[in-house]
DNA sequence: ACTTGACCTTCCCATCATGGGAAGCCCCAT
DNA sequence: ATGGGGCTTCCCATGATGGGAAGGTCAAGT
């Protein structure tokens, strides 16, 4: 019923390192300990840490993943909260797509307009020395 | 001709402190200095500063860009070089976004399906929980 | 000449999420 | 009892950036 550090990393997915730094940043409760001091988790932490990892693979920054948490852990929860935090992060995600975008589109514009063989000419180089 | 550090930053849009980051690593070259020992950047400086300014913004690495610089210095370069470094720069764009376009979709299309209202059912805590 | 304020210097710290590694303790199987 | 693997804590590093303190410098105004 109840695993070592190393065994929830594997049922989770989530390493061990970060097991013990979501603890030390309380974003997960402290383990309870072994009388050596080894920590013990059991299914309902199991659980959490699957959430986390889960939440994670989503994009969502520990603090959102506080936010969800205490969200999932409240059986009053409104809904509408839950989801203005997850179109907020894709708010964020959209944002950031548009910006990778463009980057990767005028770096194609450029580099169709380079030749790329062995002659020095370049307009990747000249556009980003401010010539062209 | 020769501007103190806080020009060089207004001219080349790149802050003083990452200036004077770009040289401790080695990126730029370690800039002339007055006798009391203010850096001193010259026309040539801020060129290199804008170059790195503009590599950034397309989103570059510090060792990517130290690669650029090397072959933007290297009159013999061949294109070939330049335009592979850009072009797998822009695969790596891409990959980020095909990371980021999923996350987004997914968690559109969980936000689709909950109704967002005062009530505590959530498909989207549902699916980071595991179940559904 | 002196003060003031803007600028420069170095040095240290923080971010965010993650991994690496060392020193030392613990547990189980041989 | 010994060996190996797992656990503990502690420190350090990443990449690119900003914040801020303590102290030196410079130019303009009194």
């Amino acid at each position: 019923m109840s695993v070592t550090i190393g065994e929830a990393a594997r049922a989770s997915g989530v390493s061990a390192k970060m097991i013990r730094y979501y603890e030390e940043t309380g974003l997960l409760g402290a383990a309870e300990r072994t009388a050596s001091g080894y920590r013990v988790y059991g299914e309902a932490d199991l659980h959490a840490l699957r959430f986390v990892r889960r939440a994670r693979d989503l994009g969502f920054s520990m603090a959102e993943i506080a936010d969800l948490l205490a969200l999932w852990r409240d059986r009053e929860r409104a809904s509408a909260a839950v989801k203005g935090l997850a179109l907020a992060h894709v708010g964020d995600l959209r944002r950031r797509i548009r910006e990778l975008e463009a980057m990767a589109r005028t770096l194609e514009t450029l580099a169709e307009r380079c030749c790329g063989d062995g002659r020095p000419d370049c307009p990747i180089l000249d556009d980003l020395a401010g010539e062209g």
